[in-house]
DNA sequence: ATGGCAGGAAGCTCCTGA
């Protein structure tokens, strides 16, 4: 079973993108951020035609997850249940007995701003929610944009970022948090290339520079990891036309 | 030099992203 993580920065421009994608890596199941589009106008159509089932959480601008499964898409959940939040960014769907939860963290923007409040405490409930969660379904993925360089190592210069929003100490922490509840940051299972970021400024040439971040990540429950065979970034997808800001992130499970 | 690029909505400029 192979599961992808892609923030696209809008589903509208990077379609083409997707399927050319979907068709080449056939991936079992993928999650999507920033789609940046309504339900009504989502393109179902073009992805079940490409062979999957899905299912989407959109609004107009910002935000907006998907998940698109070849199995299908079972037990759906929009939001984080209890947690009043206008914003779409999260979707849990189970596919071939694994249960999936396609997350958009928020920026936080800087960290004096009103937006890093709200990102700590989405990801307080978050993590709350992803607990009870995981104690009803021990195979369990937690895929998506995270927002977060969980150490110096994701980032292509740690002095430079030196209080900045996505390396701070309280985002960290947020992350450890989420990780303790049994999850494992399944890039750092395997050997990496050196300087392995998910995102790169559409500025400065930062990707031709190899200046990133890793940002976008793929946990796996404790039980699920044992059964991860490979994770990798799809750096090729960045170096596209008209790119997404962000690579596709692969996991590959022996299920 | 706090810029640089991209997307969206609005509408000839702004906000946001990371």
């Amino acid at each position: 079973m192979k599961i992808a993580t892609w923030n696209v920065n809008s589903l509208k421009v990077r379609l083409d993108h997707l399927l050319a994608w979907l068709e080449k890596e056939r991936p079992d199941a993928v999650c999507l951020q920033e789609t940046k589009m309504e339900n009504a106008v989502f393109p179902a159509a073009a992805i079940e035609a490409a062979g999957y089932q899905v299912a989407f959480s959109g609004q107009k601008t910002y935000n907006g997850v998907a998940i698109l499964a070849r199995a299908g898409v079972a037990d759906v959940v929009d939001g984080i249940p209890g947690y009043a939040d206008e914003q779409k960014r999260v979707l849990a769907a189970t596919v071939g007995g694994v249960r999936l939860v396609c997350a958009y963290v928020p920026n936080g923007q800087s960290l004096e701003s009103d937006k890093y409040r709200y990102k700590l405490d989405w990801l307080g409930a978050f993590t709350a929610w992803i607990g009870s969660e995981l104690s009803r379904h021990p195979q369990m993925a937690v895929l998506g944009d995270y927002n977060i360089a969980p150490a110096d190592e994701d980032v292509h210069d740690p002095a430079a970022w030196v209080g900045q929003v996505l390396v701070s100490e309280a985002e960290r922490n947020a992350f450890s948090a989420l990780c303790s509840l049994g999850f494992k940051d399944s890039f750092r299972m395997f050997p990496q290339p050196e300087r392995s970021f998910t995102w790169w400024d559409y500025r400065m040439n930062a990707f031709r520079r190899k200046m990133g971040l890793r940002i976008d990540h793929i946990l796996l429950s404790d039980s699920l990891a044992g059964k991860c065979r490979s994770v990798s970034v799809d750096v090729a997808m960045r170096a596209l036309e008209r790119p997404s800001d962000h690579a596709p992130v692969v996991a590959e499970l022996d299920l």
